[in-house]
DNA sequence: CGTCTATTTGAATGTACTCAAAAGCGGTGG
DNA sequence: CCACCGCTTTTGAGTACATTCAAATAGACG
């Protein structure tokens, strides 16, 4: 069973019957992706969401002085897409790019909209998630607002700990909000302050 | 018709049939809530989402020193909850107050499932204005993490004409992330230049 | 092994915050 | 209707957190 990694986490959320199942499959259009390949590029649109089976991707706009800023990372296990593009099938401005050799499957939004139409569970699987997600950026929000760097990298450490080990600190510095070389600087202090 | 205001806001989305209608209408419970008065406490279960039919409400939380930070603005024809809160029945730590005397009507979360498992358009309704929300908690995010003060600040103007007239700046500074001190600053420099 | 990218370190700078005090404004009661 | 009170907004001086720019070092990949 290729997909059986998604078919696991649907269940986490509902129960699937095997028609259901046989369904989904029949619509997953699964993708090999090598490090540096993109899934999504800027202005274009995310015709597609796309699960991860395999390897890690990066979801990330670029700003005006070229500056990268990292709205998720999609290891093993995640959905990931460019929700506005997605959901309203114009372009967006973000990129979704591999950051480690990938294998996903990819679900296009046609398809999911008539997966809701014939089988109600499957509008439920992503309603949940769809208020999962929400809820963890409204915590990213108020987080930015309100902690400090430093703080916001403890937090990060503390929440996704495999992550830590996997990618470079530019990465994690792009997505907590701040220059690789204050976060190089925060490193520093916390190993002085410990020793 | 005293929720016609919901009801409209509905159909945008999906179609409902009378009946749909009345077994809505049935769990509906309406509220009056004064200016300073909450409709959920730090630390509370938030048993039931909001819409709001007059007035205007704010979420937000507190940190540590003290501070508010915002993370919403419900005015009419807006949901309001804490996600968090909402959907995992525990206790969050969100803030919701009238900003103004405002009619509100409620659903709990058990009588939304319910909804939900008897008539899927309801699900459909919620999926589609969770998908929504998550784009413009998102959106905010990244405007908060490439934006400068002002640029986010000249954001808000464009986006809620409507909010900057009726409210106090030092609630649009919450919500934007500066101190009301700054605010002003900004303000006082953007006449100058336009002088 | 060499090249390219990531990380570290330092100095100078800037954006936004803190604290304090004054000025403005709105609602309420006499 | 006016006067007072409390809250919001303004202004200023000093400060801090984080950035920018530059250069050196370390590390990874082909």
């Amino acid at each position: 069973m290729p997909f059986e990694i998604l078919h696991a986490n649907i269940q986490k959320h509902i129960h699937l019957t095997n028609d259901d199942k046989a369904r989904l499959f029949t619509v997953l259009k699964p993708k090999s992706i090598k490090r540096k390949n993109f899934i999504l590029h800027e202005n274009q649109v995310s015709t597609h969401a796309t699960f991860v089976l395999k390897g890690c991707l990066k979801a990330y706009t670029v700003n005006d002085n070229g500056f990268e800023h990292i709205i998720q990372f999609a290891p093993e296990d995640w959905w990931v897409t460019d929700m506005y593009s997605f959901i309203s099938q114009k372009p967006g401005n973000i990129i979704i790019e591999a950051i480690e050799n990938s294998e996903v499957v990819q679900l296009s939004r046609a398809d999911q909209l008539r997966l809701f139409d014939d089988i109600p569970a499957f509008e439920r699987y992503f309603r949940i998630i769809t208020e999962k997600s929400l809820v963890s950026y409204r915590t990213r929000l108020m987080d930015n607002m309100s902690l400090t760097a430093t703080e916001r990298y403890a937090g990060f450490c503390e929440q996704y700990p495999t992550l830590i080990t996997k990618l470079p600190q530019k990465l994690i510095a792009s997505y907590i909000g701040v220059t690789p070389e204050f976060l190089s600087k925060m490193r520093a202090r916390q190993r002085n302050k410990s020793i």
